[in-house]
Parts: C-alpha cells; sequence; structure tokens
DNA sequence: GTCTATAAGGTGATAGAC
DNA sequence: GTCTATCACCTTATAGAC
C-alpha cells in the first residue's frame, strides 16, 4: 500500500467521521463525504464499495469509543471509591473529547439491536465483576445496600447524558450560553463521582 | 370538518408519529406512512402539504411529551424531598408510557438548535425557582451544599438516560432479556429517587 | 489511482380522473 | 376526498477514459 493511498484512504475515513456522525447514517450523502474529502465520489467508491459498507467502519470505531475497554478502572486493588473515581475521570474525559459520538452510537443502534448483539459479543463485556465489588463493598459496610445495576446505570447515566443532551441543557439550564455550559461541564468530574459517593458511602 | 376528515386525519398523524420516531425525519418514508395510514401519498400530501409539515406537527407533540409541564411537581407547599419524589414519580411515568420519545427528540434536535430555542421560548420555560428551593433546603440544612444546575440535571439523567440507552443497557447489564429490563425500570422509580435523597439528605 | 459522465433506482410532490 | 399515473429531482453506484 502506497502512501498515496493511505493518505487518501485516512482522508475519506476521516471525512466519512465527520459528515456520518454530525448527519446520521440516513441523512448523510456521499457527495459531502466526497467534497469534505477533497475527492470524488468514483473514489470513494473505489476505496470502500458501498455507502453501508463505509458507515460500518465509522459505526465500529466510534462504537469502541463509546464504549472503551475502562473497565479496567475497577481491577487492582485501589480504594473502590478511588476505583469508582478512576472510571469517572477517565470516561468523562473520552467523552469530552469525543462529544458526538454517545448520541451518535445510541440513535444509530436504536434501529439495529442485531448488529448491537454481534458487537458486544465481539468485545466481550462483562461486567459482573463490578457488581461482585459492589456487593462486597456493602458486606463491608463501606457502602450502603443498593442493587448493582442500578448503581451502575446511575453512574454510566449520569456520566453520558448531559452530553447527549447538550442543546437542551444549553438552552434550558444556560439559556444558549456555551460558555457556561463548557464550565459546567469541566466540574462534572468532580461533581459526579461527589453526588454518587454521598449516595452510597456510609 | 366532516367526521371522515378527522378520522383520516388522525390516522395520518398517527401513523407519521410512528414512523418518524421509529426512523427519524431523514429515514421516514411518506410511503410508508401512507402505507401505514391505510391510504396513499397523494392524500399524505393532500392534508398535510409536505413531509417537512408533517414531520414539524409530529415533533411538536413530542417535544411536549418529552418537556412536559411537570415542573408545577415542584410548586405547591410540599416538603421538597415529597415534591422531588413526585417529580421524579411523574415524569418516569411518561416516558414509560412514551419510551421512544427522548431519543427521537434528542436526535432530532441536536441538527437543529434554532428550532429548539423557539420551542423553549414559546413554552417559557423557566426553571429558577427549582434552583431557588435547592438554596433554601442549603441553607435552612436539610441537604448538603450542591450547585442547582448539577442536581437538576442529575435527577434528569438518572430518569431518561435509561431510555434513551435501551439497547446498550438491555445487551450488556440483561444480555438481552427484555423482561429482566423491565423489571428494572419498574423498580427505578423508588430506585432514581432513593439515591437522589441518600446523596443530598443531611 | 483519479477523474467525468451516466446509469439505475428511489423519493417527494403534483396533475387529473372519479 | 381519494385514487392512479407521472414528473422532476436526488442519490448511490458503475463504466470507461486518462
Amino acid at each position: 500500500m502506497s502512501e498515496k493511498d493511505r493518505n487518501t484512504e485516512e482522508k475519506i475515513i476521516q471525512a466519512a467521521e465527520k459528515v456520518f456522525i454530525e448527519r446520521g447514517m440516513d441523512g448523510a450523502r456521499m457527495q459531502q463525504i466526497a467534497d469534505e474529502a477533497g475527492i470524488n465520489k468514483a473514489l470513494l467508491h473505489y476505496y470502500y464499495r458501498s455507502k453501508a459498507k463505509l458507515f460500518a467502519i465509522v459505526f465500529k470505531t466510534a462504537f469502541k469509543t463509546f464504549m472503551p475497554n475502562l473497565l479496567g478502572a475497577f481491577k487492582g486493588d485501589d480504594d473502590f471509591f478511588t476505583k469508582l473515581r478512576n472510571f469517572i475521570n477517565t470516561y468523562l474525559g473520552i467523552i469530552e473529547k469525543n462529544p458526538h459520538i454517545p448520541s451518535f452510537v445510541l440513535h444509530e443502534i436504536s434501529h439495529e439491536s442485531d448488529r448491537l448483539i454481534m458487537m458486544l459479543n465481539e468485545l466481550n463485556i462483562n461486567i459482573d465483576f463490578i457488581f461482585e465489588q459492589v456487593i462486597d463493598e456493602i458486606e463491608k459496610g463501606h457502602i450502603r445496600p443498593i442493587d448493582p445495576k442500578h448503581f451502575f446505570l446511575n453512574v454510566v447515566s449520569l456520566c453520558i447524558f448531559p452530553v447527549v443532551a447538550k442543546p437542551m441543557v444549553l438552552g434550558i439550564l444556560f439559556k444558549g450560553d456555551e460558555k457556561a455550559y463548557h464550565q459546567m461541564m469541566g466540574e462534572r468530574k468532580t461533581q459526579v463521582a461527589d453526588f454518587i459517593i454521598h449516595s452510597i458511602k456510609i
């Protein structure tokens, strides 16, 4: 594969990412992707046979970003609360750098539960060990009794929702003030962790 | 307006709601809406001139469902915690009955922040009085110090996210078991309220 | 590998008969 | 009001020259 090829491939993927994430599969246009990449439609099909194939590549990458292997934060011998803070810090950091990924993934996957199940199997995600840690902490009397599934769902909800609903949050909570919104999002790492820990710590 | 008109109009709107909410503006097809309504495309355009106009009607209704006037839960003389529980109960109840509305609204609005701002102005939403109540409760020593905006955002996140991310939650937390997912969602009213109140109550 | 031109099929919207 | 037929346009995808 020549240098030129790699550059063009790269340019196409980057353009495709931008357009697909901005407009979704149905709203995206091959023409716009070509324009964004500085080439023409024919070349797009030369490299990636169809819109569907190109989308699949973009989606897969986005999915891995949305669902990174950050469960590692819960491995190791740290204090449970430390691990929790690490998880939240890492995840909010990723989301901060890729703020449009969550809504893209959630929207596109809402019609295609089959693909989701395949991807989940592929990534071999298993979070049972987190549930076990929660139960362990309850038994040790470190945290109050709480259903581990609700607990985990709460953590993730508090991290992801504010970016998925950015337009609403921006409009209602900040009356359109982008700067205020970003400042609030910056505070979120500590705010979310504090909120959760206050809720569960005995 | 004759009885027949009203029935056809009604049928069209219901069909449009189903298709638009399922596939989004870009993914929806007038043909599918016509089929769903048991009529043909021409009649669709006879009643509602264009796809855009029909979509606007559906979206507006969905938006009002997504953002109902449930701030009323925070008015009145009840205990703050009672009001909070009422808010969560009411909102989760609405979401339970319209589980596809949130992701539809959030997705469609992500490209059209102009329309959003207009709608928000139209609905004249003002939640400052909730922030004041939070500050009041802090000063009275009923709840710990917390930024009211973060607090409110947390409440809403915990309510909405689990339905927006249903496919993910279903796949990861419940390995595809729909029944288990619905049972969990049923527990959510008390779980969310308890989680929040544990976090803020002194 | 990259381009222009064009095919092939779909989609929103309208004309016109009933 | 409701239908069939059709237009005009758009979009993906390919053919073929360079």
